[in-house]
DNA sequence: ATCGGTCTTTACGTAAACGTAACCTTCGCT
DNA sequence: AGCGAAGGTTACGTTTACGTAAAGACCGAT
């Protein structure tokens, strides 16, 4: 049952290499249990490693990553740190607008594009 | 009023360094004219730049951009070219859209903690 | 003429994000 | 006991995307 997720399975569910997972270790991005040497990897350990990859497809450093990281982690007792978090959330909103906004004009170059190498490419397939 | 384009205004309009500009012409992104030595930059250079500024705040490597660059000088005549752009931009669309979700994502997940924040501030900020 | 400012090329330096190699330990077989 | 597979640490190598410095060319103003 309690089937302890080894380095191994971690990293063939997400599609990176161990090195890669303990690389992001060395780097704080995650924590995983030691069995002895071995590290064992939680369910809040994986939903870590979501986070980070989707960071990744967004183009993040890891350092950015590690930022929004600890969003997860507020401790709800520190006025000054909810604050603060308030801000970096609402940074963090604002490029992610921006990036949509990147990404719609994008996906309209790219209809248009698309379109005019069909029509193109229809004219010359036209067997005479 | 021909106000010839130095690479300095460029550089300022964009908000890069000139060192950024001439290592993009260096990579083949930017192929600016020359008036002697100095290069001379063209409503075409500031369309591309613009392009490439737009890659890189979506994740893009500078290569991933040229090879998209390339999709806006595309020869009409080149069926071979054509079709294999034609799957180009399916791809370029199809990550755009996993982009897309992976925003939509992150925007909910913010939109929850900052709810959150919010909401243990004002419990905090209850001035008994 | 020379001075400051902008431009040029050339080249070495650097941070990020791993890859790759070397070498050691441990565990489950046979 | 011995072997292979998996996991560990340590360390050097590599690519990308520039930063930074050195040294010279050119140009208008003083």
């Amino acid at each position: 049952m309690s089937e302890t997720l080894g380095i191994a399975d971690l990293a063939r569910e997400f599609d990176v290499t161990t090195r890669t997972v303990r690389f992001y270790e060395d780097k704080g991005l995650l924590a995983p249990a030691r069995e002895g040497q071995r590290r064992i990897y939680s369910a809040r350990d994986r939903v870590r490693l979501r986070l980070i990859m989707r960071g990744k497809r967004l183009g993040l450093s890891l350092d950015e990553i590690m930022s929004l990281l600890h969003l997860y982690d507020v401790d709800p007792s520190e006025v000054t740190q909810l604050t603060h978090f308030v801000g970096v959330i609402r940074d963090r909103k604002s490029v992610l607008q921006g990036q949509k906004r990147d990404i719609e004009v994008s996906l309209a170059e790219m209809d248009r594009l698309e379109a005019q190498c069909v029509i193109l490419l229809s004219e010359k397939q036209t067997t005479s």
